[in-house]
DNA sequence: ATAATATATGTTCATATATTCATATGTTTA
DNA sequence: TAAACATATGAATATATGAACATATATTAT
């Protein structure tokens, strides 16, 4: 009886059996990129200052310490990729987290970190 | 009576008591830097794969439609980040999780993704 | 209407990252 | 020991991405 190798190069029925139970490439890419947004400090901090509080533009570059025009640019990517929301007051259009699905991960990924 | 603006620019309090509440910037970086591995396309597709059953690099490869120096690559970086761990098996190697709180993060991102 | 303020955006630059190709390393079999 | 096989790795290339700077847009106050 050979050591489970079926042909000469692969495990077919192993490579078969993986591949049936594999998740559509589409859905992957989504994933992927909705990981993406996680893979940033800077929007990271965003995510975490704007748990504690919903924020103005100019507050949430003071609380993170950076500069207006790079926190208003991941501020753009965070509301296409819906993660936040917006409420303009007057001169001042305050943020705040969509929903607080968005917290469980950040906080499952620091569980890992921290070990 | 001002409408909760203290000063002429920014809202102080609001700042400071975020700013007393955020995590300090190395572990924020970590946490970054954590969810950059799950970022890219091919290493969620190998640790998916993985999730189903343990296997050799080749077929790896096979499964996910990948070369196996591309596949490669990116299982350094999987073995670096202790998320997989080798078993060598005569000439070939044999990649499996590390722990099974990787899918748990995985499936977090798929129901936002899925909705 | 004009000035002042708050936010958004286009462009450029530097850097990071993934893939490919060629080759090296490590393991078994003849 | 040589050949065959499985995996790893270095170098080169292409692409993606974040920050900085300058400027545009939108709102309010005078």
């Amino acid at each position: 009886m050979s050591n489970s190798i079926e042909h000469d190069y692969i495990h077919e029925n192993v490579v078969n059996l993986v591949k049936d139970n594999m998740i559509n490439d589409e859905k992957i890419c989504d994933l992927s990129d909705f990981f993406k947004i996680f893979a940033d400090s800077t929007r990271v901090k965003i995510l975490f200052a704007l748990s504690k509080s919903e924020m103005c533009v100019y507050d949430l570059a003071k609380v993170i310490g950076s500069s207006q025009s790079a926190v208003s640019h991941q501020l753009r990517i965070l509301r296409n990729t819906k993660l936040v929301k917006t409420a303009r007051k007057g001169k001042e259009i305050f943020y705040s987290l969509l929903d607080n699905h968005i917290l469980t991960i950040i906080n499952q990924g620091l569980e890992h970190v921290e070990e």
